[in-house]
DNA sequence: ATATTTGCAAAGGCTTTGCAACCCC
DNA sequence: GGGGTTGCAAAGCCTTTGCAAATAT
């Protein structure tokens, strides 16, 4: 429970309450993989109505809460990595698994060099890679 | 011209055929900026139907000629790497500028190094860092 | 006690779809 | 000429908003 004191005091910084909707939020993406808003929605349907869903979604996005993420077409919303650890996501085109890639502070130092080298200042940023995951990598060189 | 006729190429490929509309939304996109949905329907009001546009860019997607990119909460499109360069992006914070970095092979053997940590097959990436252009670097540090 | 927040319902946008007319090969 | 495409209009979603009731400090 020690990350919901930490959204208590990220929500009191800006003279926000901790209410139960925002918890029920909070740990419905503090557990397990991102999700979509629709995902997100039908998850708290009978506990939280969909336009507080969507008001706290965006509270918590504007409180750099919560990451938004593009896989496809579509975008999944996951904690941010003030309230996770920083990582990068994996798509597999094949069979859609969405995997976590380790960190790696030499690759961080290279994004953020690279920007240096435009002259701007980097804050942040996501690196989103599509392929094949190991599973359907071996089923393809089986066939 | 010659972009025309890749794209010509691609769609025959699959037997699509080369109509007006689709190059008209191809030429939008191969010109300038990546822009929204919005301002591409904007941009063809008067030569192609919104439906049209979404059907389009459904297809080239599918083909693989247009990226979608993540901007913050928006999304914008963008000619894929197959019919331009590929490139990276940032985007400015403050002034909301959308600034390309130049390419670095070096970046990319990081990251294919880093999928290949976890056994997955990368075939495709993006980059989007945020932070602030250099003109608001400067104006912050005068502040 | 009072300012914030929620739920509900309705409005507003964005995106997709059915179908007759039209265009590309 | 004929099947793939388009434009139009309507339907379907997703997201936002107004407001009275409920809640947090």
């Amino acid at each position: 429970m020690s990350s919901v004191s930490a959204l208590q005091q990220t929500l009191a910084k800006r003279s926000y309450s901790l209410t139960r909707p925002r918890r029920l939020v909070f740990e419905a993406l503090d557990s397990g993989q991102p999700r979509t808003m629709r995902e997100l929605c039908q998850q708290l349907q009978t506990k939280v109505d969909r336009a507080s869903v969507y008001r706290t979604v965006k509270l918590f996005s504007d409180l750099g809460v919560i990451t938004r993420l593009q896989i496809g077409w579509k975008y999944k919303l996951e904690l941010s990595d003030n309230f996770s650890h920083h990582h990068h996501h994996f798509n597999c085109q094949k069979c859609g698994a969405l995997i976590n890639l380790p960190e790696s502070p030499e690759l961080e130092a290279y994004i953020s060099n690279l920007a240096g080298q435009s002259g701007v200042t980097p804050l942040e940023h996501q690196l989103e890679i599509q392929g094949l995951c190991a599973t359907c990598t071996a089923d393809v060189s089986h066939e």
